[in-house]
RNA sequence: GGCCCCAUCGACUAGUGGUUAGGUCAUCACCCUUUCAAGGUGGUAGCACGGGUUCGAAUCCCGUUGGGGUCACCA
């Protein structure tokens, strides 16, 4: 154990999405062996064949991969500890299954799920814990059943599981890495199945002995699992194997303080992609939901590289953390402030060749979808959005001449007068020369100057009709990138479009 | 309910016996400004409660309260 490679895992079930929580799993994961110069591992956990979902375990690598995370070793990359997933493990658990049986730590049960039900039913009547009352507890083990009559059910095949035998009265203790000396007595623990009906192990037993055959030297996972630690170390004991060092992470929680979970808002990684959310600030927040450097440091902004630089287990939280999607969405305006052009063309690109397809423009197509351009939107607009999608669809004016006016603007920013002064500032911008934001700013306000008017009187009713709406980046910048065909044609039809209120 | 975990601004957190309890998000005000952002400045806001220990507790101990998790042939 001293001195070992460092190995850790995550270990998720192919019934579905990657939950965010999950992905903080995962990531500390990936975070802590990486620190550790070790390796990480994803096991497949298909121990409930019921719940199995075709292509989850496809998706579920492909969304840690999106955010950076890539597997040592995996059902997907190999390794030498394979299989790597647990289906295809089920000789192994059979065969120290047996090893259990043999010496007195397990044994066969026959009671029916009915038979079960109704004894809990009863105990909870009497006010009990609902435990599993022994009943096929072989007389060798301190129970009443001869082995004779368990041979017999067994060669009458009739459906059994196999339950561990968990001591009376011992206590089980173990030092969790995050929250010190944890205790617990093992009259609260019971009878867990090892092997169910169907031949499958339970996550309990599989995990056990997958962590301790795949060699894991450090097991982080949910705070969930920490009340069935009891159950797994009392397995180790059985077989006389050192545990692992275990680390149990706090929760996520929904803004209401509960564990996180769907109904309170997005709980799938996939969710969250959906919606523009890059790996860069997804990785980033999770990250800081619970664990921070500490000492004072201000630093908010990580790259993975930094995070596997920086991380420990010994500065992660003990109390949950709420999953506050604000400080996300600045994160991600952090992120999209920074990131370099070319980066965001190549990501913009798709998301305006797809709006190009549903809508007709005016724009020449190859103009609005050249790097150059999409540069200067990008420039332009950078402060101002959210997400990289927004690009072309908040700032859908760079690529598609407006098809209606912000009512409100137009009633506070149109005068009477505004029209004509409008029409007659077009022949000053058929002039100006080069159409450049300088250039266009000073034309504005030498038209306006003598008149003695403010250049606002024409900058409002410019911008609203260059782009149909009150807001966005500076308008000569904008007109200057936006093109004179352009703004002259959509100045002259917006006037015919305009209700000037009266 | 039993067992286990947890507890600093609304949220994420720094703090490890002596601090005007700090930072970030959000929020409010002001500045900048053609709009919207971005940015800048400032503000509101917190140690759950009660006992100890100590010259001195957000920090250590106990209890209370509160919150959460878990009690399957699901993981």
């Amino acid at each position: 154990m001293v001195g070992q490679r460092v190995r850790t895992r995550f270990a998720p079930s192919p019934t579905g999405y990657l939950h965010v929580g999950g992905l903080r799993t995962a990531l500390y994961n990936y975070l802590f062996a990486k620190r550790m110069n070790g390796d990480f591992i994803i096991r497949i956990e298909d121990t409930d064949q019921s719940r199995k979902v075709e292509g989850a375990q496809r998706n579920l690598i492909k969304t840690l991969e999106w955010a950076g995370i890539v597997a040592d070793e995996s059902p997907e990359h190999g390794g030498n500890y394979g299989p790597y997933i647990q289906s295809e493990r089920l000789h192994l658990y059979r065969e120290y299954c047996d090893r259990l049986l043999e010496d007195n730590h397990a044994y066969y049960c026959f009671s029916t799920s009915e038979e079960l039900e109704e004894n809990r039913q009863l105990q909870l009547k009497q006010g009990l814990q609902p435990k599993y009352n022994r009943k096929w507890l072989p007389e060798e083990m301190g129970g009443a059943v001869p082995s004779s009559e368990i041979a017999r059910k067994i060669g009458e095949g009739c459906p059994y599981v196999i339950r561990m035998k968990v001591p009376d009265y011992v206590s089980v203790w173990f030092e969790d890495m995050i929250r010190g000396p944890v205790e617990f007595d093992s009259s609260t623990i019971d009878d867990q199945v090892l092997m169910k009906s169907d031949g499958f192990p339970t996550y309990h037993f599989a995990s056990v002995i997958d962590d301790h055959l795949m060699e894991f030297t450090h097991i982080i996972r949910g705070e969930e699992w920490l009340p069935s630690m009891p159950k797994h170390l009392l397995l180790y004991e059985f077989f006389g194997w050192e545990p692992p060092k275990y680390a149990h992470l706090p929760l996520l929680l929904n803004p209401d303080r509960s564990k996180l979970s769907k109904r309170q808002g997005d709980v799938a990684v996939e969710d969250y992609i959906r919606k523009g959310y890059s790996a860069d600030a997804i990785v980033n927040f999770v990250a800081m939901l619970g664990w921070n450097e500490g000492e004072g440091t201000e630093q908010e902004v990580y790259s993975m590289q930094e995070l596997i630089e920086k991380f420990s287990l010994e500065r992660v939280g003990k109390a949950g953390a709420v999953f506050n999607v604000e400080k996300l969405n600045w994160l991600e305006k952090q992120y999209i402030k920074n990131r370099p052009v070319e980066q965001i063309i190549t990501a913009i690109k798709p998301v305006l060749a797809a709006e190009l397809d549903k809508k007709e423009t005016s724009m020449s197509r190859e103009l609005i979808s050249s790097d150059r351009y999409l540069g200067q939107v990008i420039d332009l607009m950078r402060e101002r959005v959210g997400f990289e999608h927004e690009f072309v669809t908040f700032s859908a004016y760079f690529f598609f001449d407006p098809d209606a006016y912000e009512e409100e603007a137009v009633k506070k920013r149109w005068i009477p007068e505004t029209n004509d002064l409008l029409r007659e500032f077009v022949s000053a911008l058929e002039a100006v020369e080069p159409f450049t934001a300088e250039a266009i700013e000073s034309a504005l306000k030498e038209f306006v100057a003598p008149k003695g008017l403010k250049a606002a009187v024409l900058i409002h009713p410019l911008r609203i009709l260059a782009s149909g709406v009150s807001f966005g980046p500076s308008l000569y910048h904008m007109l200057e990138v936006l093109g004179r065909e352009a703004v002259l044609r959509r100045i002259n039809k917006g006037m015919e479009r305009i209700v000037v209120p009266v």
